[in-house]
DNA sequence: ATAGACCCTGACACTGGTGTTAAGGTCAAC
DNA sequence: GTTGACCTTAACACCAGTGTCAGGGTCTAT
């Protein structure tokens, strides 16, 4: 099938999956007249793509191991849990670093609602501007 | 002060500064050699800057209350508990994304060590490589 | 007057997948 | 033989703050 058939098929759109290509995840053969043909097989890869890439992955790590996940189960291919582990380990930091300055605003919020009470203003926001 | 010193007063780097000041943020005087020359003020304004940006807001965003919250408290200013709010959804936004990708990525992490256990192979996980 | 520390502006790089456009080739149907 | 849908490559834009370099000016102390 041709590019804008794939694109369709999957709901990725022709820019991703040429993008894909230059980036090593998919070779599709070409005709002769420079058209890219791909297999059937092809919408699978490209949703095992969307896949880890939904999970954060780049398209160097899915690059990876890609060949060996389309062929055996994940638990077969070495590449994968180290790359799931470090994954994790990024989403912690990134979760506790929002957790963070999610309390931080929560906490300033509150604090300007107190202020707010405090003075005689009923929640008239205009005073001191300048 | 030469922006020299305020980068080591602050820890912000020059270029930092120099940005800043390119946004609106801060707006030395220039002597007549043409070098910028920071009011001893200008520190805790930087340091305002940062509080700020650890927040998560943008330098466009804090242009437009960054004078109000020097003058005044917080509270006063209109412009900053909107820019809360809204900061607040993106980051729960952000929070709720993660977590949907953590509990993913637990998931299939397990299903790896369910797998690997389940065979007989004890974590020799180079088996399906090509 | 010259070394060296400091200042200036301007510009590119980075992160990384995607949108978008430009300029042009191919093909099927009419 | 021309229209229109589809394909090709190449390139810039995006987000947004920071690092870094190039090319050049200023000031101070020796």
């Amino acid at each position: 099938m041709k590019i804008g058939e794939l694109a369709k098929l999957t709901g990725v759109s022709v820019r991703s999956l040429r993008y894909y290509e230059s980036q090593g995840l998919i070779s599709p053969v070409r005709l002769a007249n420079g058209y890219r043909e791909y297999s059937p097989l092809a919408a699978e890869t490209v949703e095992t793509i969307q896949l880890y890439l939904n999970l954060g992955l780049t398209t160097e790590q899915i690059a990876g191991f890609l060949h060996c996940v389309l062929k055996n189960k994940e638990a077969f291919c070495a590449e994968v849990m180290p790359l799931y582990e470090s994954k994790l380990e990024e989403i912690e930091r990134q979760l506790h670093q929002l957790t963070q300055i999610k309390l931080n605003l929560e906490e300033r919020m509150a604090s300007i609602r107190r202020e707010r009470e405090g003075s005689g203003a009923e929640f008239q926001a205009k005073s001191g501007e300048e």
